[in-house]
DNA sequence: GCGCTAAAAGCAAATAATTTGCGTTAATGG
DNA sequence: CCATTAACGCAAATTATTTGCTTTTAGCGC
């Protein structure tokens, strides 16, 4: 259980959280994520370890804490005047970030967290930024696809490619923006009218 | 770096690393993963903990290594006589395997560790499958979309979803196929949308 | 504000995991 | 069969983690 937000957000333990999270930041952009271990982290937030025991339990719920606020977008997409440049301009702008040596090594913190709450938090990161472009695209009157036809169709595959080893191409990631404009135009989700059973 | 099948693959060596993958299957399944420890599979597999530490490193990359080869494909996919079935079948067959319990916990195993080699082989297991269904497809003349195709359109979605919170249903998975077939027949990579009859 | 309660932090001792140096075993190659 | 050396076992040294107890302080009712 990660303390996170809750419980007591006060003044001390707030210093505190703030204090290694910092800590964890700092030494991650100086080392190895290899050699980075908790009496370290305590020790540079001015802390002591059996605080962070107690808090995060081990060090890999510490360190995918500190990546998901690493992963929150700190930014609107950018307004490009379509849709499809919105889109287009969003993903590529998330797989280079992703795929950095940066990224890969948060998702992967993520990932490898027993408590999987941070990877849905991520997950819905990245809605919420489709879902701004999508209602740029309908206040614009223009057709987009449903947001989840956007995950399945360009995050997943980007993310997949990140994880098992490829680096998805900036050619590739534009087909799958235009591959996912062209299949599912405005309607929400109808797959087709096909012979289903049961 | 995980000894794994480099130097020395002979006789006591090879003992070792099939007696601690052994240990570790064994103890996952009665136990919690957070309480597996290295010095307690050392003891369950009869060898000194330092012997693990010295060929796998940490728990991670062990873990990793154990996990890939029970992740490794154990039959040829079902032939059901056509393309489609064949696709839908193997997909819902693995779908069903990577959500569960185990099949998510290995995979987050093979994430997790720092050397990616082992998620590279996931990835291949997964397209020599899928090559398997293609070339059958092929020899019996039906039209089949490219590896990389079903890779972005079918398995990178249910895989998304899985690491990411959310567990692809049986219909969704059934989409993502019939999808599949539908947008790319049988040229290697041609974004265009022809009614194509099979 | 003031004190009460308990959550969170600090400290230090106890326990457990990891690393390391060195001697031994046994796979590989000639 | 012998030489070479990778891999193992053992044990001591180091480092990380857990835990019991004390102290600090946030949250809350008055």
């Amino acid at each position: 259980m990660p303390a996170k937000e809750n419980l007591r957000p006060g003044g001390r333990s707030a210093r505190v959280q703030a204090s290694v999270h910092s800590a964890v930041r700092s030494l991650l952009k100086t080392m190895d994520r290899a050699d980075v271990t908790i009496p370290l982290i305590a020790a540079e937030a001015g802390v002591t370890p059996s605080t962070i025991y107690r808090r995060w339990g081990e060090l890999q719920e510490l360190l995918a804490d500190v990546a998901v606020e690493r992963l929150r977008p700190d930014m609107l997409p950018i307004d490009t005047g379509s849709a499809r440049g919105d889109l287009e301009v969003w993903t590529e702008q998330y797989c280079e970030e992703m795929s950095s040596g940066i990224g890969r090594d948060m998702m992967r913190d993520v990932l490898a967290a027993q408590d999987n709450a941070n990877a849905c938090k991520c997950d819905a990161f990245t809605r919420e930024q489709i879902a701004l472009i999508a209602e740029r695209a309908h206040v614009r009157g223009e057709a987009f696809p449903d947001i989840d036809a956007v995950m399945d169709g360009v995050v997943a595959p980007i993310i997949y490619r990140i994880l098992f080893g490829d680096q998805p191409s900036i050619e590739r990631v534009r087909d799958l923006v235009t591959n996912v404009l062209a299949a599912s135009p405005t309607r929400p989700r109808q797959p087709a009218s096909a012979p289903i059973s049961g």
